[in-house]
Order: C-alpha cells, then sequence, then structure tokens
DNA sequence: ATATTTATGTTAACATTGTCAACATATAAA
DNA sequence: TTTATATGTTGACAATGTTAACATAAATAT
C-alpha cells in the first residue's frame, strides 16, 4: 500500500484511536469533529466517509469500551483456580480501578446518553461475555456450592453492581473527598455487601487474611 | 409595575421556572438559549442581563436544586420523634424519590461537569442544612446512643451514600431493568447496609416490620 | 417637572459546531 | 484501458453561545 498524499490509508482506526486517546484526559463532549480533523491531518467531513455521524463513532467506541471494562473486570471471576470470595474481591477492585483510570470513558459506557448501546452491549443473553453477566454467574457458582445464600440471583447481582457503581461514580465524579478514602471504603462496603449475601453455616475459603472474620460462622461481636 | 411590551419585568425568575420545567422532562444538554427566549417572548442575548452566561442559570439552578433536595431527603432525618432506624429508612426512600422523580435534575446536581458547585454547597461546613452533613449527624447520634457501632462516621455516611448514589443512579440512566425492582432492591440494600453498620447488642426500635430480623440480636439463621 | 443615570431588552454580527451536497482523486474491478 | 468504488476536500447550511452597539423603560437626582 503506497503512502499517498490524499489517501490516508487507515483513517477509521486512527479517529478510534484518537478518540480514545482524547477521552484520556478530557470529555467526550469536548470531542470535536475539528480536533479529529486537524489531528489526523484531513478535514473536519472526512469522517463521514468512516462513520455515519460523530455519535455513529461514539457509539463504536462504546462497543469497543465494553470489551476492554469487561475483559478488565470479568476475567477475574471466572478464574476457577481462586476461591470465590476472592475473586469476587479482585472483580470488585478491577472495576473501581478501571472507573478511576479511565473516568471519561467509563462515563460514557455507563451514562444516560448512549443507554441504548449499553442494552444491547450488557444484555442477559450473552451472559458469559459482559461483566454483568459474569458476576451473576458466579454468583449462582456461589448459591449452588452452598456458599452464598439461596436468593434471586439477578437481583443481586444488580446490587453489588449498584453499590460498586455508586462508589466509582462518587470517585470520578468528584464527590467530597472519596478518592482519599476510597480503598478504605471499598474495603468495608465489600464485607458489608459480602455478609448480606454469605451463607453463615459454611466455612469458606479465602486468601485474603482481612475477610477472615466474617468469613468464620458469625458470632455476636 | 406597568406592564410594558419592552421591559419583561420579572424574567430572571422566568429564565430559572422555564429551565426548571424544561429539565422535568429532557436533559439541561438539550436547553437552549433560542427555548428561553422564545419561552420568555424575549431575544436569545436577553439572559446576558441577568446571568453573566448560560453556565451561570445553570449554576444557580444547582444551588436552587440542592435546596430542594436537602429539603427533600433530610427532613426525614432530623425529625427526632421517629426511631433513628425509620429516619435512616424514610430518608434513603426519599432520597431514591427524588431521583426518581426528578431524574435530570439529579444528574445536574451530581454529576460531574458542575463538581465545583457541588462542593460549595455540599461542604462539611454547614452541615446541618446539607443532605450529605445531615445523614453524617444522624449516624454520630446513633454512634452515642449506641444503635450504631463506633466508627469513622464520615467514612460510613460516604459508603451509605455511595449505595445510594449508586441505586439512583442505575435506576434514572436506564441500566437494564432496576427500575422495576427498585423498591425490594431498596429494601435489601438497606438491611444489608445496616446490618453493616448496627451494633448488635442493643435492643433497637423501629416501627418498620420487615426490619425486626435484623434489629433483633443476630442469631445465626 | 425635567434631566440624568441605570436597568433591561434588541439587533446584528462572530466563531464554532455537526452535517451535507458537489466535486476530486486514488484504488479496485471489469 | 475503461469503469466503478472508496475515500478525501471544498464550500455551504442552520444552530449554538456570546458580544458590541444600540434602544427604551424605570429609577434617581436636580
Amino acid at each position: 500500500m503506497i503512502k499517498s498524499e490524499y489517501h490516508h490509508g487507515n483513517l477509521k482506526e486512527e479517529f478510534l484511536n484518537i478518540a480514545f486517546a482524547f477521552i484520556q484526559d478530557e470529555d467526550i463532549e469536548k470531542l470535536t469533529l475539528k480536533i479529529l480533523a486537524d489531528k489526523t491531518g484531513t478535514s473536519r467531513s472526512s469522517i463521514y466517509r468512516h462513520f455515519s455521524s460523530k455519535d455513529a463513532l461514539i457509539e463504536t467506541m462504546i462497543e469497543k469500551g465494553f470489551e476492554q471494562f469487561d475483559d478488565f473486570v470479568a476475567t477475574a471471576l471466572r478464574d476457577r483456580q481462586k476461591p470465590l470470595i476472592d475473586r469476587f474481591y479482585i472483580s470488585g477492585k478491577a472495576y473501581i480501578a478501571f472507573a478511576k483510570d479511565h473516568p471519561n470513558l467509563y462515563r460514557l459506557l455507563f451514562g444516560k446518553k448512549y443507554a441504548y448501546i449499553r442494552e444491547e452491549k450488557m444484555s442477559i443473553k450473552d451472559e458469559d461475555c459482559s461483566g454483568f453477566g459474569a458476576l451473576k454467574i458466579a454468583i449462582e457458582e456461589g448459591q449452588k456450592s452452598g456458599i452464598l445464600k439461596e436468593d434471586d440471583s439477578y437481583k443481586q447481582t444488580i446490587m453489588i453492581w449498584s453499590s460498586l457503581h455508586g462508589l466509582a461514580s462518587l470517585i470520578i465524579d468528584g464527590f467530597m473527598d472519596v478518592e482519599a478514602l476510597y480503598e478504605t471504603l471499598y474495603d468495608d462496603l465489600f464485607k458489608t455487601l459480602l455478609a448480606g449475601i454469605i451463607a453463615t453455616k459454611v466455612k469458606i475459603l479465602s486468601s485474603l487474611p482481612f475477610l477472615e472474620k466474617i468469613l468464620q460462622p458469625q458470632e455476636t461481636q
């Protein structure tokens, strides 16, 4: 493929790369077609040869973003080598870390504006590839093995997810000084939520020392 | 005050009223100066006689919005007639209700874009008037009276707030079908969070029947 | 009362935005 | 070699927030 002055050669991917690099630092709202044009050395309207609109580019970003997110968050959940409780802990921490490391992308994925894309990507249908589905499956695994209380797994998944989402959102949206406390907050939240779904009569394994107390059959402290 | 053709008379307030009415149905992003102009029968730039910019109008909305929010959410928290646990329950439910009833306003108040306004309004300084401060005070009240475990009240406040914020956000931002389940979810979340902060050896009062189980000194179930 | 100042609204212009039609050129296919 | 397709440019469009220059009503001073 000869490098020509006129044809760029790989514009579509470069648009996406530039856009992802951009939201690493700035909100997606600030991204303009002019910025994309300038950084690629093309004109403002060249994007329309590759995306039907600016929104279509963003929609593609969201789809790719969810793949990144799901990989990063759900991989630990699926690792059957580790104790289930540890997988929850690690995966939840990865969730927060992802939001902290990519706040603008996280907001894009879980904000209101493009909720319709999320619905497609996170739908229950693809339980094994979405992070949400992976959590639900892990919860069901815990119920079957007796580690977790029998309950509506969908409801429990949402409850845990919502708490993670809340903590992540407060951190990245600059709510008071949550960020300074987030590690302790995460541990506290994890313990509390775990205590809410865990079965009490079963001996449960974890390699995480700080969890020992709640993992022993409960006594009034 | 004579009604003139040229001078409107009460434009500033009317701009705010129209803007609040607008975000009852649509996102703040969709509000334009043209809309404000048309609805008041003035020109697009008349707003600049009352606000230094469009953002300044929105900032005023946020300040007023927080007053609404704090009133709606924190009033129950301060009502010392009721048992403390019930106040938590009612106030948390009001939090969710506010978000559900005014999703665009809620997003405006707790989103990233105008976080700097929130910092002023919610600062620790005015503990008695902000909803956040009221929750913190109520938690401290619970600790002093022995109902709640001794712990860092600021940290606990954030933990509870973040869970509420997470549930509210998932509901209003269209995350799967959370809205359909939210009442059950709220009750479950409340019980779980309460179990995490409650003192176990004290007899605690509530007029809420469904809380009885966790309010009795815990036994393995 | 009259004159002056201040408050409030209008008009016209600006740069910036996303978008599109008409055109241009490079690559691929016939 | 011709034709078709893919990809990029140019120039225009309406809509946006904003500002300067102007207009008029209301408040204040004389």
